[in-house]
DNA sequence: GTCTATACACAGATAGAC
DNA sequence: GTCTATCTGTGTATAGAC
């Protein structure tokens, strides 16, 4: 699968992922009419992983938020009531949405080595197409509250689970051959983080987020793939 | 070599550098005994970093600094002339120190596979000792100004450097296969890079430095290793 | 060299008119 | 639902006594 492809399947603006998380929490916003909160939710989340790109979630003030999204300082508090919050909103927002989609994209017909392959291609197009957002996971969600911090533990934990448990099953069919699966699960997560992390390198340098994908399968599957056992296979 | 050897060996502990900054920036700073100056100054740096990893270093107060270094406010700025100067002292303080270290455990005896592995090992090792330097200049060198910007992105690309020579060296002589060499020097960059920012995940499963270089040597040798030369070289 | 006390700006947050 | 005006706390930074 291409990333084109990959994009025209799963559609994450922000537009989308705000509306969904309206309907889903009508309850929390003082603004009723849709369309309104919606438009005003998006512009907010947008502007928001924006400044939070360029210098910080701690150096972004409110004041800023509210000249770069067109709404006034009352009107921000329409949409959370306080700062932190916002960022428990955010942050809740967008890993609801990265989970739900890489659960989507799990790959259950295939082989080991395919679902390997096609689990660090979907990861790192995702992270592509969320930079902003993953960006943010990382950078703001360290110096949170014991209740945000957990989630955001736990949600790396998970990305990590989705690729040990193919490790694992491609280990017990001895189509890999990896002796300790949980450091192999963490280095592969290492490489795709770089990715976002280091966005302006691999701009500056050219690669496209595909090229990326294959190096991160080439490299370990270099590592994993069982060849002791391929001979064997295909010597008798 | 082992990390215990390491550390007996460079001894980098924060009034350490200290001491160096302040004998080779002695014209920057009002206090002129070197007693107190490097007392003072050990305090100050060594509460930034605790501090900064704990909560960031925005999100650290001056009164939190003087609070915890044990120095009134009016003290601190005895040893530096704004919050912002404070954060450029430290990156320049430590990133002088890392590169000196780098540049003196250089392995240049040795084949370019010994040299890698050195190499790897050496930066693990260093990144361990100096992990809220290393986490530092990650997490708070981003929002600079671009003199400081610049001076963190040249740091980025020096360490490459350091892993893409000896990589090149080992192609030209024919121990390395590697088709990509600057992507392959990146992703080894990142996986050095987890050690410090994902701290947290390896303290808590109990891996060591060391074992965790070794890792890392494995996966990498597995991929850059040219096995058909090794083949050709034996067979006949 | 270091302290306490204080200046001043700006942060987050809210009240109340429209 | 949104705005402007305003409250209150805290931030960085400095002045001046010791």
């Amino acid at each position: 699968m291409t990333f084109e492809e990959f994009k025209k399947r799963v559609m994450v603006t922000v537009e989308d992922l705000s509306r969904d998380f309206y309907r889903e929490n009508r309850a929390l916003f003082k603004v009723k009419k849709e369309d309104v909160a919606v438009k005003n939710l998006t512009s907010i989340v947008a502007t928001t992983l924006n400044l939070s790109f360029k210098k910080g979630f701690d150096a972004m003030s409110l004041r800023d938020l509210s000249r770069e999204s067109g709404l006034s300082m009352g009107a921000l508090y329409s949409y959370f009531t306080s700062k932190e919050d916002l960022l428990g909103m955010i942050q809740s927002q967008g890993q609801v949405a990265v989970e739900k989609i890489l659960r989507e994209h799990i790959d259950t017909r295939n082989d080991p080595a395919s679902k390997l392959r096609t689990a660090i291609r979907v990861h790192l197009y995702l992270s592509e197409l969320m930079k902003s957002w993953f960006y943010f996971f990382f950078m703001e969600t360290k110096n949170l509250n014991q209740k945000y911090r957990r989630k955001s533990i736990t949600s790396e934990l998970m990305t990590e689970r989705f690729i040990t448990d193919i490790l694992k099953e491609g280990v017990k069919l001895k189509v890999f051959a990896v002796d300790n699966i949980q450091l192999t699960g963490s280095v592969i997560k290492a490489m795709m983080q770089d990715w976002y992390l280091k966005q302006w390198k691999y701009a500056q340098r050219n690669i496209s987020v595909e090229e990326y994908a294959q190096f991160v399968i080439d490299v370990i599957e270099s590592f994993v793939i069982d060849m002791t056992h391929r001979k064997t296979r295909l010597s008798p």
